[in-house]
DNA sequence: ATGTTATTGTATCATTGTGGTACAATAGTA
DNA sequence: TACTATTGTACCACAATGATACAATAACAT
C-alpha cells in the first residue's frame, strides 16, 4: 500500500465505532497540502452501493434511521459499498452495524434501482464538498450508481445511533413525517415498507421490532402501525395465538386499574 | 473512439440479431497480429451482471431458455452487462431481446445474487478461452461479480431462440430436467421459480405464458405445472372467472368427442 | 337418426377462515 | 365493596375454499 496513504486515522472520530475501515477510504496527501479524498478503486466494487431502510418501533410510532449530511441539511438512508471481498449481505451488516451498533440485524433485500437518472454527480460533488473532502473529478463516485435497497427490523431500544464520516446527525423519523431525502431514497423508503406489509403476515417479521417480550395489545399496535389500518381486537387475537409461534409467560401487572395482560414470547 | 479498435461485425453473425452492440465487446488488433478482445470500462458497468431465467410454456411443460458456451458442455442463463447509460431494466430487455427476438417481454427483478465466491475468475479464463477470445488478466469481467436476477415470461411460440456471442446453443429446458449450470446458475433457476409461485395468484402473471386465447383447461394445466400439484377443476374455474379478469369468446370445436370448451382472452 | 363417451360448465354442500358482537374475568382505584 | 378499563374467550354471520354431483354437448360408432 502507498505510503502517502493515510487512512482517516480513528482518533479523528473516536465516537464513530466502525466495524473497520470498510469505506476503504484514504486520505492522500499532495504537495499543495490539500486533502485529496479517493477511494480504492481495487478495493471497493465501483458503481454499486447498498442503501439500508432501517424500521424501529418506538412510542407507538414506525420509525425509520436518517442521515444529515455535514453542514446541510441533505437526508439520507444509511447506505455504503461493497468491498471486493465482501459479500452482499455483510455488506449491509457492516453498514447497519456501524450505524446502530447492533450485531446480526434481521435483514432482507427488498429491490435494485438501477435507473440512470437515480443518482447525480453534481449532488455526489457537493456532499463531498460540504463533508470537506476533495475527490478526484473521474472517480466513479461520480460516475451513475446502481443501489441494493435492504430494509433492517430492530428492537428500537438496543440501537444507539450513530452518524458516518459524510453526517453528522443519525436519528429517527417518523415515517408518516419523513424529511425531503436526496435521490431516490424517499422511493427507496416507500419500497422497503411496502414490502414490509407484505412480509408483515407472511414472514411473521413483526417479533424483530419488539423486545423479548411484549403484550399483545403491544403487537396488535404494532401490527396497525405498521398496516396503517384499525384490526379488531379480539380476532387479531384469535389469529396470533392460532399460528402457535407466541409462548404465553407470566402477566405483567401495574399496568392500570383493569385486568393484566399476559406476556408473550416468539417462539424460537 | 481508437481507430484500431473494432467492432464484432455484424456480417460475421448474420444470424445473430443484436439490438445493438451493447456489449461494448471490441477486436482490438495488436501488433503481432493476435486479437485480444476487450470490454470497455468506460462504457460497461464492472463487475454487475444481469441474469434472466427465461420461461416458457409448450406442451404441459414448463420450460427455460438456457445457452451453450462454445466448444463445451458449460450451460448458462441468458445474461449480460449495463451499460452506462443504460437503465437496469432496459438492460434485461436487451438481454432478452437479442436471445429471443420478442420485445417489450414481461420481466420482473427477483433477487440480488452477491455472494463473494458465487463466480470464479478462472472459469471465467476458461470460458473466454472456449469462445477463442482472449482478454487482459486485469480486466474486471475477472474479478468478482454481483448479479440481479430477473424473471420474465414469453409466449413460446412467439420465441426465436438465438445464442449469443460465446454461446453455440440456445434451447429450452423443461424445469425438472435442467443440466448443471455454471456458477450459481441452479440456484438462481430456483429462486426465481419460487418467486413465480408466489406470485402467480398475487400479480396473475401466468396469462403472459398462454397465447392470446386459451381454455379453462389450458389455464389450469399451466397453473398446474407451475405449482407442481393437482388443483380440483371445478374450483379453478370458479375462482378463475370470479376475478373478472377473463373475458370469454366463441367455443373451440374439434378438440374431441366431448362439449367442446369455450376460448378465453385476459382483459386488459 | 340414435346412442355412447369424454369433457365442460355449473350447482350444491361441507369445512375453514375471517369480520363482528357479547360477555365474563380481573387489577387497580374510589 | 363497588366501579372502571382492559383482557381473554365464546359465539354468530358471512365469505372463501375443498369436494361432490349432475346436466350439457361435440364428435364418433352404430
Amino acid at each position: 500500500m502507498d505510503k502517502n496513504r493515510l487512512q482517516i486515522p480513528n482518533f479523528d472520530r473516536p465516537f464513530i465505532p466502525c466495524s473497520k475501515f470498510a469505506g476503504s477510504i484514504f486520505l492522500m496527501e499532495q504537495t499543495d497540502s490539500k486533502h485529496l479524498l479517493s477511494t480504492d478503486g481495487n478495493q471497493l466494487i465501483p458503481q454499486l452501493s447498498i442503501d439500508c431502510v432501517v424500521f424501529g418501533f418506538h412510542e407507538q410510532q414506525l420509525k425509520v434511521l436518517l442521515l444529515k449530511f455535514k453542514n446541510s441539511d441533505f437526508w439520507s438512508l444509511p447506505g455504503g459499498f461493497i468491498e471486493q471481498d465482501e459479500d452482499l449481505e455483510d455488506a449491509a451488516q457492516r453498514v447497519l452495524e456501524d450505524r446502530t451498533g447492533v450485531q446480526d440485524i434481521y435483514l432482507e433485500q427488498f429491490y435494485v434501482f438501477g435507473k440512470v437518472g437515480r443518482s447525480f454527480p453534481d449532488m455526489h460533488k457537493k456532499l463531498m464538498a460540504l463533508s470537506g473532502m476533495n475527490v478526484q473529478e473521474s472517480h466513479w463516485i461520480f460516475k451513475r450508481f446502481v443501489t441494493v435497497g435492504y430494509y433492517a427490523l430492530v428492537d428500537f431500544s438496543k440501537v444507539r445511533a450513530v452518524p458516518d464520516l459524510f453526517s453528522d446527525t443519525c436519528d429517527w423519523f417518523e415515517v408518516q413525517s419523513i424529511p425531503d431525502l436526496i435521490f431516490d431514497h424517499t422511493e427507496i423508503v416507500q419500497k422497503g415498507l411496502e414490502t414490509l406489509r407484505r412480509n408483515l403476515d407472511e414472514k411473521l417479521v413483526g417479533f424483530k421490532l419488539l423486545p423479548d417480550t411484549f403484550t399483545m395489545g403491544e403487537l396488535q399496535s404494532l401490527y396497525e402501525t405498521i398496516l396503517d389500518r384499525p384490526l379488531l381486537r379480539t380476532n387479531f387475537q384469535r389469529k396470533m395465538l392460532g399460528l402457535g409461534i407466541l409462548e404465553r409467560i407470566e402477566k405483567r401487572f401495574s399496568g392500570g386499574a383493569h385486568k393484566a395482560p399476559y406476556l408473550y414470547r416468539f417462539k424460537n
